[in-house]
DNA sequence: CGTGGCTCCTGGCGGC
DNA sequence: TGCCGCCAGGAGCCAC
């Protein structure tokens, strides 16, 4: 799920359920989440704090408590936050749960695993350290097109990597290029600026229909390749059956119609 | 620099 | 039904 838009709602879901509200106790359920902290120190900084507000950066979800220092939390690829109110609703998979002094809770809902949990007092630093660039929802064209115009390799890892706009993985880099008909393999120097610039446009645009659709709880646009990112999906476009390409270790799908390959 | 392969972990699905 | 292999919206590490 988490990619860039569905953090931002992840984001939006803690502010709205989770501010201001005294900590009592913390319980990490599974330990091997926690990258530079240990079990006493997240208890130490979080019971008897209170979360303040949030920052997304690419992936990351920033919370940051009234003591300054900023909970860090990346939610890999089955990561999600469940909010309830009574201790027999709590979810299963929940490897980090947060209690409330009202007895309402926070969890941190992960099967795989894959999440990460860190603890800094300084958002800047923790960017640097994971050498992320701009987030891609923020990112200016001019930044953008300075980077790619000296891209050797494939646009679709290109797109996903974190080193140069955060934010983008597997699902969204496929819908962009599938707007821009553009094909996943394509080698970034063999686009054009005016493409690039497209391809620009659109990451913004898709970014934001679908920070938009998940707050409202609504599907993405049916001329969207998304939903249709499934075995023997159809393009939305002209019906034709959905290829898929290992590209940089993950799978693309793409329309091999609007989306020729150029040698 | 860029790519491909492997790893972490767990559940769900299709095939036999 | 049971077991097996494969796949999954992430990312770090290593070898070429």
């Amino acid at each position: 799920m988490p990619e860039l838009p569905e953090v931002e709602s992840f984001g939006k879901y803690l502010d709205k359920t989770s501010l201001n509200k005294k900590i009592e106790s913390v319980d990490v359920k599974s330990p091997e989440l926690l990258q530079n902290i240990d079990i006493s120190a997240l208890k130490g900084n979080l019971e008897g704090n209170k979360f303040q507000f949030t920052k997304r950066h690419g992936k990351y979800l920033f919370v940051y408590l009234d003591n300054k220092n900023c909970l860090i939390l990346h939610f890999g690829m089955t990561g999600n936050l469940k909010y309830y109110k009574k201790s027999e609703e709590e979810p299963s998979y929940g490897r980090f749960l947060v209690n409330f002094e009202d007895k309402s809770h926070l969890a941190f809902v992960d099967p795989r695993k894959f999440g990460k949990i860190n603890l800094i007092s300084k958002m800047e630093d923790f960017i640097k350290e994971k050498k992320l660039g701009p987030d891609a929802a923020r990112m200016d064209f001019k930044s953008f097109i300075d980077i790619f115009k000296k891209r050797k390799g494939a646009i679709k890892p290109a797109l996903m990597n974190q080193h140069i706009f955060a934010g983008i993985g597997n699902i969204y880099s496929d819908e962009i290029l599938f707007q821009t008909c553009v094909h996943p393999k394509t080698p970034v120097n063999k686009l054009s600026d005016d493409k690039l610039k497209e391809i620009f446009m659109v990451t913004k645009e898709v970014l934001e229909t679908a920070i938009d659709r998940n707050l409202k709880h609504e599907e993405l646009p049916d001329s969207y390749i998304i939903p249709n990112r499934v075995k023997n999906g159809k393009c939305p476009n002209s019906d034709v059956k959905l290829e898929t390409l290992k590209v940089g270790g993950r799978t693309a799908y793409f329309c091999p119609e609007c989306q020729k390959e150029i040698l």
